[in-house]
DNA sequence: ATTTCAGGATTGTTCAACAATAGGACGAGA
DNA sequence: TCTCGTCCTATTGTTGAACAATCCTGAAAT
């Protein structure tokens, strides 16, 4: 193999990386979705399509396809004839998100001796970026990272699609924390967790990392039931 | 509560199954879903929009909403400005289907103490099913039936989005099972298998029956590998 | 006060046109 | 004969507009 070869090689595997200019629906979706987890449209908010394609400046159905993008990400629901608005989760949703979450996320864990090279500094990434959040009390960027944390924990599989799906739920998940009135007190405490996970996952103490993730997962899940049962009692 | 009102329950609780007639384009994806499925549509073909929907009888815009759909439970791939085509999976798509299958089944049936009323029967409903066809010898219907054990015993969460997505991965393994020639030899011998795990089951054995659900993922995944070497040793 | 019915508004679906892009055809030059 | 660059065509991406279907609102009638 030539060195020119080599080089060509090298193209054609950035190829894949080498991402396309996203389309105008890819676009708008990505802008609402970034207004959804932002918590500018707070869930059960009913978008009007005309309202918002001529604010938007695209086309109609250029709007209806990004509504359809978001639809099956669940951030949005569709009533027929009544148009799209911001999803709503309910406490089932939340029993339902954590579900597959442990599913995915411990057995992430348990398989972290065979994570590609690189997998694992994402998480230790992760961690040092919520604790740079916490530290400058940057409450919003604090969640963020937990995202990434979780994230880069299902990144340990190396599975497109786990990724994937892990991705789906997070952006879920940042519409169920809105319930949550305080988010530093809500964050701040998983961010050791988070810590003392890596570092078993470090020492490839793995399936302790596993009791940890899941005693973790448990206490979030009883604390977001919680607030959501306060919360329906509250609006009743 | 009076007779009448607990009719009134009775229509409310119908009401979400009651499914509404569905769209166009729902109706256009189920049916190039059913053709790529059934093989009509072999992986790799280029779907040209324009022969599509004049043989459709939809107009443009429905027939890429429809394409959309099935981008997302990628059975479809869309490269822009050069239009959709079947998935073709590759050895790494096995391998990554596994992996989820593997994550998201063991759980399920680890759980299966917790399971809902009825899930449990779904699973030994799909055995019987699978019998009936072998003993038909009618091997498309067999692999249905496979396909059908592997959602029931996804149903044992009870979990929406286990299920969902699920039943986005068993799609595309009928894509992947294409490659395999011989449908009989390939599925048939699952069917002893699926029987004990649904014995094991009912007699509260959960973590005897998660061991040979992995082998059987094992077994099953590995003879898929194998049968993609093959065939890329042989088009090369 | 309850019911009925008409009006208006919004969404679902289709059609038609233009812009943008990728890939191939074609020819010039070495 | 081969390579390179240019143009051209077909297909897709996007937009705009129209009509049909459906739901909500509110006024009129009992």
């Amino acid at each position: 193999m030539t060195v020119a070869q080599d080089g060509v090689e090298r193209l054609a595997g950035d190829r894949a990386e080498l991402e396309r200019p996203p389309s105008t629906a890819e676009l708008v979706a990505e802008a609402l979705r970034g207004q959804i987890i932002d918590g500018a449209l707070a869930p059960g908010t009913r978008l009007s399509e005309k309202e918002l394609f001529t604010r938007l400046g695209v086309s109609r159905n250029t709007l209806r396809e990004a509504f359809l993008l978001l639809v099956h990400e669940r951030l949005l629901v569709r009533r027929p004839h009544h148009g799209v608005s911001v999803a709503k989760p309910t406490v089932a949703d939340v029993i339902d998100l954590y579900r597959v979450r442990r599913a995915l996320e411990l057995s992430a864990v348990r398989a972290a001796a065979q994570a590609p090279p690189g997998a694992l500094d994402a998480v230790g990434a992760a961690v040092r970026e919520g604790e740079r959040a916490a530290a400058a009390a940057d409450w919003k960027a604090l969640g963020t990272a937990n995202m990434r944390f979780h994230a880069a924990i299902a990144g340990l599989t190396g599975s497109q699609r786990v990724a994937e799906v892990m991705r789906q739920l997070l952006a879920e998940m940042r519409l169920v924390f809105h319930v949550m009135a305080a988010p530093r007190e809500f964050h701040e405490p998983y961010l050791a967790m988070n810590r003392e996970i890596h570092l078993l996952l470090r020492d490839g103490a793995a399936e302790r990392a596993a009791e940890r993730l899941a005693d973790y997962l448990d206490v979030a899940e009883r604390q977001l039931v919680d607030a959501f049962a306060a919360r329906e009692a509250d609006t009743r």
